[in-house]
DNA sequence: TGTACATCAGTGAACGCGCGTTCACTGATGTAC
DNA sequence: TGTACATCAGTGAACGCGCGTTCACTGATGTAC
């Protein structure tokens, strides 16, 4: 142990330095592993290398970590999904097809930071600013669909946010039935991101936009 | 306590004679309240109004008591499903709606079910039959998807297996996200039984099904 | 119908364990002068 | 530049608690004869 690298997020002394990021490394670790439920205050303490009355210096208790977890997944996932969507760039069709893959990649790639955000059970006013985190990243989806829907002829648009619902619940359905890291998920005969496409196709079909091949011909 | 009803899982002396169903029952109960982690195999057996050696008797630990109640929970499902689906009847895509509905009310009135059934990570091969009963209950589904799909004209029709895990990730995202009794449920400016019942007709109307006004004339 | 006996489904005491939490403490850091 | 001091972020020992699990046991039930 004694002296190591701070970034690595272990010991560097008497003073750790950087405990709170350290600690919430840990418990993603342990979650991705254990399950939201599989892990304790003490096991983070013991994964960053202190004692067990450390924590405490940074967290209420277990709940204030997993709300703190739980936020900055938000912002993570607010942050890939509006990178995906990239203003509707190149055009909306397409980042839109974007958007819904990068659901599936954040779901499968932090399956941690999901199950807090989604699974853990975290109380939605645990946190200041956990709902306005999970607002923002909804946001991102619901700017999409209204993007999407500005592009029919006015009359035929269907509303914006019962669109952006539909569509997270399809992406949050796929995703936690059969794009998880986890011994409960079902298996599939095609690929996640080939079933949420094709969802999406098909439903976007059903409120009236065109098909991908007469897309190019407007 | 002493001599009580057979039916209501209390005691009826120094043999229990139902305690297993009383163990599930109870589990059911802490479940509800504190979610499928929240549990102990010590809370069950004192719920019950048994010591807390006697579980083993009946459970080989707590595990095996959440699969089998995942078990339970997936063929009380397939029940609801069918039940709701009535074979097609009255109509296809009257049954087809019921379908929907069922679908969430089971989510809602039957929470722990649904919880052990689909959150709390239970491995598929955690209890003989628990996969069996998960693809009996899934089957129901798949069973009105292709009863719709014969609909259509030859040509024209759907994989049946992709349009029913479609229809079932909606489900399940609607469910999970907004149909539970849970502290961190979304609020929805809709009932989450218009949203799927919304969801589902322009699905349908992407695959190619005609308009609920227009199915009267046909 | 009665008796002996096997079996079953409970008891309750005991154990080791790890968690959450508190506490007085102490080493390290930063700052006023 | 040095010194005194306040503050911060850790330690480690201790505690009560409840869980999981085992064990010898015992009361109740069913059955052979």
């Amino acid at each position: 142990m004694g002296w190591s690298d701070h970034e690595s997020g272990t010991r560097r002394g008497y003073h750790h330095g950087n405990l709170r990021e350290a600690l919430i490394r840990a418990a993603l670790e342990l979650i991705s592993h254990k399950g939201p439920a599989g892990f304790t205050f003490a096991d983070a303490a013991r994964a960053a290398g202190v004692s067990s009355a450390a924590p405490y210096r940074h967290f209420r208790d277990r709940d204030a970590l997993l709300a703190d977890i739980a936020r900055l997944g938000f912002e993570k996932f607010e942050m890939a999904l509006a990178k995906a969507w990239a203003n509707g760039k190149p055009d909306p069709y397409r980042a839109f097809d974007a958007l819904g893959r990068a659901y599936l990649t954040f779901a499968r790639e932090e399956p941690a930071y999901y199950a807090a955000m989604f699974e853990a059970g975290v109380p939605q006013d645990a946190d200041p600013g956990l709902r306005e985190a999970g607002d923002r990243a909804f946001g991102v989806l619901r700017k999409a669909c209204e993007t999407l829907c500005a592009l029919l002829p006015a009359g035929q648009r269907p509303p914006a946010l019962m669109m952006s619902l539909h569509i997270w619940a399809l992406a949050h359905g796929i995703a936690s039935l059969f794009a998880r890291p986890d011994p409960s998920r079902r298996k599939l005969p095609m690929a996640p991101e080939e079933l949420l496409e094709a969802g999406l196709l098909l439903y976007l079909r059903g409120l009236g936009f065109p098909d991908a091949p007469a897309r190019g011909q407007k």
